[in-house]
RNA sequence: UGAGCCGGCCGUGCGGUCGCGCAUAGUAUUAUGUGAGGAAAGUCCGAGCUUCGCAGGGCAGGAUAACAGCUAACGGCUGCCGGGGGCGACCCCAGGGCGAGUGCAACAGAAAUAUACCGCCGCUUUACGCGGUAAGGGUGGAAAGGCGAGGUAAGAGCUCACCGCGCCCGCAGGUAACUGCGGGGGCCUGUAAACCCUAUCCGAAGCAACGCUGACUGUGGCUAUACAUUUGCCCGAUGUGCCACGAAAAGCGGCUUGAGCGCGCAGGUGACUGCGCGCCCAGAUAGAUGACCGUGCAAGACAGAACUCGGCUUACAGACCGGCUCACGUU
RNA sequence: CCGCCCGUGGCGCAGCUGGAUAACGCAGCAGAUUCCGAUUCUGAAGAGCGGGGGUUCGAAUCCCUUCGGGCGGG
């Protein structure tokens, strides 16, 4: 993933967090909403909760690792945040890729 | 063999495929190299570095507290002294001063830094009196050094011997703290992690420090002195230019070669130091290590650099190495 | 990066400066009142002060260290 398709700026995630629609998995918790043309941008927040800077540090890694195993599937357009949840560091990247797929397939999401 | 003490060291290894940060080549997407810790943590101390302040000195405030050393420095470390604990290896100590002043010491007890409840002794007006007394009783964490003898009305360092304690002087050993011995004078409650006194040290803030770049905008200045316009000149005004400063926001630098690491030799009991040779070992900026496969073992704990070092403290599954002590047995 | 505050019964909080009784309210328990309940009244129980170490005759209080929670500034 390319540095200018992630999201840094709190505004960015407020924008998701208000207007953008949820569905969770039991490794994380995703917003998206339809952002710039022909691009998929991602932000990823893992919080206190999860546990020490290595749990945080993991959680962020699998997240990104799933994302970009099924990137060129994705439905060009959208941006995404992906809250990571208490049990995240504990999954494998490719658990998170399939629960991930299986989610964007089922809200239309995914280029067939 | 069992129990224990001290110190050191490692803390998933190797190979392959895809992916990530950085550097160097190369140039338009590839190669090559490299890529978290012993605590990166807590931020408890000490420094470097940067900016601000600053003639010099003092007060206030803070920190430390035997002595000698190590160090850039330290509240750290080493050695040693003193005290305490353990059979021992060894471990622990905030370890100056209450012999400057002030304060505090509940309850109990007669009395808490000075006293007479019981007792003992003397006197008398024989009384629930007066005086003397800290040997004995009881209270307490602490009651006027301990014990024996002399002494006395009864007693008391009142006197003497011995012991203890701290003070002063001398001698010996030690760089010193201190230790040993002798003499003198004396017998003092505890508490300074109570105020305080003494000695030593300390300017403040922190990489969101600070510096630079371009654009925008505001303020001030240009002195006997820039240029143009305002009627020629002077004053004044306006604009341009130059300089300085401020506010907001963006990018870049600061950013990793350093009191550095490894090996060898030498000095020192040691902390550590000197010399020689060799090495370059993360620099991200929402913040780089994941996925899959093979294989080894005791099946992998605590945990992620954010300006950089020296310590301290705390968390930590386990593996290995060395030295020492005690008990039992055998020789 | 810097500065500061708080941990005391189940809950909310005093006591800490200045050392010796852990106080108060709510909840809960028992009893009384009531036909029953609420209210009210009475009574008893429940914490050894976040953990560890030290100073002291004596520590919730003083000192050191550590853990957890929270606040503020750039």
């Amino acid at each position: 993933m390319k540095r200018n398709d992630k999201l840094k700026q709190n505004w960015e995630f407020r924008r998701l967090y208000t207007r953008g629609k949820c569905i969770s998995a039991p490794a994380f918790v995703l917003y998206y909403a339809k952002g710039k043309a022909g691009r998929v941008r991602l932000g990823i927040t893992a919080g206190k909760k999860i546990g020490t800077a290595v749990s945080r540090n993991r959680a962020k890694r699998v997240i990104t690792a799933a994302f970009d195993a099924i990137l060129p599937d994705i439905k060009k357009g959208y941006d995404f945040v992906a809250v990571a949840r208490g049990r995240t560091p504990f999954f494998k990247s490719t658990r998170v890729a399939e629960m991930l797929y299986g989610l964007l397939r089922d809200n239309g999401l995914i280029d067939l």
